[in-house]
Formats: C-alpha cells, sequence, structure tokens
DNA sequence: GACGAACATACTACGCAGTATGTCGCAAGT
DNA sequence: ACTTGCGACATACTGCGTAGTATGTTCGTC
C-alpha cells in the first residue's frame, strides 16, 4: 500500500514499533484525531486527555505509542510536510516550460491543502513552533529536519521560479524568494479559512485549487 | 494624539480607567510586551509571567489593568486589527480606479503588517481562537466583535474588487471572495516569514510592500 | 493624614504532562 | 492444557507550572 515508506519512517521515530507494517493503524487513528485536535485548539491549547477522548480512548493508548506531547506534534507535522511534498514534486516531474510546472505544482499545493486541512494546518502552526523552548536536544534534531524540509519545499518553487525565466514562460521579479512567499502564503492561507463543506465534489475542490493557483500565476507571468 | 481615540475604547474594557488618557502608557507598554510574547509562544504558551518579567516588573501589574489573560490577548488582538483597519481605510479613501484603489489598500495592508509585526501576528494567530473554548459569555461578546472587524476588513477589498470590475481597471472572475482570501493570504503570511532586519530602511520595507502587492493585482487585472 | 492609584509579594487551586502499575487477550513453547 | 511472555492498552497517581486572588506597600494628592 502507498503507506509503506510512511511507516517505515515511523520505525525509528515511535516506541520501537519496526516491521509489522499492519497494526499501526492504530496509529493512524491516534494522528488523525491529534491534528484535529491541534487544528482547532493550537499545540498548547491540546491536552493528551484532549485526543484521547476523541480517540475514544485514554491516555495509555497515546503514551504506548509517543514518548511525548512534543513527539506526537512532531509526526502529525512530519505526515503533513510528507503528503504537501509527494503531491508538489509529482506535479514538478510533469515536465513542461517552467510556467506550466509552476502552475501545476500550486494546484497541486492547494488540492492537498484542501483534502488535509487539519494535518496542514497544524504543518501551518509549525512555523511558530520554531523557537518554542521547551524541546529535548533530542526533539530539537528532529525540528530541525522539519524546518528543512519545509526550505526545501519552498527551494522547490523557486527552482521551477528560476527555470521559467530561463525559458522566458515567467516574468522577471526584484526578489524571487518574496515573490514565491506571496504565492505560497496565498496557498497556505487556506488552511485558515478553508473547511471542507457537505457540498462538495471533489470536482469543486479541483475548481478552485485552479482558481487560486491561476490568479497567482498570473500575477508572475 | 492619534492615540486618544483608542484610549476611549479601552476605557470601557479595561478595570474603568475611564478618562485620564495619559498614564495609560503604562498599559502600551504591557501591549506591546503582550504581543510580543504572543507572537514568539503563542497563547496558551505565553504565561502572564512571561509578560510580566519581559515588562520588568510582576504579576501585580498586569492584572492590575486586566481582569484575564484572555482579555489582554483581546486588546492586542484589538490593537492590530484596528492599525490595520486605519492604514486600509485611509488609502481606500483617497479615490482614483478601482484597481489604484486595491493597488493601494494591498500596499497599505502589507506595510502595516511588517511596521507592526508582533500585533499582526496576534492577529493572525486570533483567527483560530474563533473556536476557543476557554471564553465567559462576558469575552465572548469582545470575541464576536473581533470577528465582525475582520469580516469587515475582508469586506473592504471585495467592494473595492467590485468596483474595479464595474469600472473595468479589474478583471472579472469566478469566485470574487476566493480572489480576495488569496491577496489577503499572501499579505497575511508575512506574519509568518517576516521579520524586521537590521539593515532595513522605511524605503526598503516601502518597497517590498509594493513589490508584494504588485504581483498581487497583476494576477487579477 | 487620609485615601486611593499603581503596583509588588505571597498564596491557593487546579489542570495537565508524564509515569508507574495493573489488566486482558493472544501466541508460542513444552 | 497450562503458563509464560508480551503487546496493547486502561487506571491510578504525582509533581509542576500557572491563572487568578488576597493582601501588603509606596507614593502622590487633596
Amino acid at each position: 500500500m502507498a503507506n509503506e515508506g510512511i511507516h517505515r519512517e515511523w520505525a525509528s521515530r515511535i516506541r520501537g514499533h519496526e516491521e509489522s507494517g499492519h497494526l499501526v493503524e492504530s496509529v493512524v487513528e491516534i494522528l488523525d484525531c491529534a491534528a484535529l485536535c491541534f487544528t482547532e485548539m493550537g499545540f498548547q491549547g491540546t491536552s493528551i486527555d484532549d485526543v484521547a477522548r476523541r480517540l475514544g480512548a485514554t491516555k495509555g493508548r497515546i503514551y504506548h505509542y509517543f514518548r511525548s506531547k512534543t513527539d506526537l506534534f512532531f509526526e502529525v507535522h512530519r505526515e503533513g510536510m510528507t503528503r504537501l511534498m509527494d503531491a508538489v514534486t509529482a506535479a514538478m516531474d510533469a515536465g513542461g516550460t517552467g510556467r506550466e510546472k509552476l502552475q501545476r505544482m500550486v494546484e497541486a499545493h492547494a488540492l492537498t491543502m484542501m483534502q488535509n486541512v487539519a494535518y496542514e494546518a497544524v504543518v501551518v502552526q509549525g512555523v511558530h513552533l520554531h523557537r518554542l523552548s521547551a524541546t529535548t536536544p533530542e526533539q530539537r534534531v528532529i525540528l530541525n529536519e522539519l524546518m528543512d524540509v519545509r526550505h526545501q519545499f519552498e527551494q522547490l518553487f523557486v527552482q521551477v521560479f528560476h527555470e521559467g525565466q530561463a525559458d522566458g514562460s515567467v516574468r522577471e521579479t526584484a526578489d524571487t524568494s518574496l515573490a514565491v512567499k506571496g504565492i505560497l502564503g496565498a496557498v497556505n492561507w487556506m488552511a485558515i479559512w478553508y473547511r471542507p463543506r457537505a457540498d462538495e465534489s471533489p470536482e469543486t475542490q479541483k475548481a478552485m485549487a485552479v482558481e487560486v493557483a491561476g490568479l497567482q500565476i498570473k500575477g508572475v507571468t
């Protein structure tokens, strides 16, 4: 299944649950509930008991898999970033001019945001966590990893942006980094205002993603 | 002075400190420190003692002016929104085509974000506070006020957007609200990544604001 | 010299992260 | 068949951080 890679990554982080690869469904449930709680009430505002209650379980279950609340948050964050990365890199690898690639990347970004609001809202929150003091040296390593991935993510856009400028499909700008931050901001902001509506089909979502991406791309071409 | 109006608003909120209008400097210091703390560590992550420590004072001083931590947060939030509102409405009232007004409004928005990162970062955080449960019925009234101002703020842009479409200076879009949310997102996002640098003059800031706004406006024209 | 504003100090009550220990079921060994 | 072991939790408990309060203390003003 598609989750294999993710599970393998968990292995090293989570209480030594190596090979199994199937019982881990229990962990996925925890992550889902945690993502919702963190999204609604923030990191500090969420208690482990809140997550447990939503699970219909108790703290025991959570601490059986995660060392600490911070580790739990990190894992949700990592999962969110992974989904974003996967979607965007796939869109990037499909070829075309810089502008076409950029358009697809932003669309993929937006669509992923909408399809994973909970996880991605946590990712957005996570930016602040940068200076959070309550971290063990061990956690700080993971945090640096996350910040690194975040930076790589942005660089992906910067890179393709330059490609586009090279092939003439993207306009020259005063500050590429600034332009990219603007685009990413417009899309990331969706994590804050967007909430799935009952009457929303996958097509509607896709259409919104295309619309948002289109406006942003138009600004730089 | 320009703060008069704000002070008068405080009057009703803050432990009945009505007329004075000058000693309130003490309150401004508290708000400044609170804004910094909330920005760096979030609402729940900030303790009143943190704010007091940064002030070089103790809890006593803070609780002398504010009923609760939540009220303190609200006041910072309100101040941030007020500064945004003032800047944007001023830019709007200066006349011109829809597009010109929109351009100036977004520039003003961006510039205000940069000049008041601490306060505006709190405003950005505040969006989540929407569903926060830890509110007394009294606070909920204030919260509704804040959410209302936020909505009005967005409507300002929507309104001018339509003006622009009416006079032909702004392109027709599938969903005006969506377009505006994109623009505001790009600018609001600055509260997350932007931090003032030592070698930054007011002119540099202004230039960045114009650049960001330019890209966004170009997307809708 | 009395009184209140503007704080500081001292104290309490509680929520919550983290831990220690218990329980239940299943799977393998003999 | 029984038991031993272990994984997957639940229950019970502790200690600390922190919001809020109650009570000083100082200083200016009337």
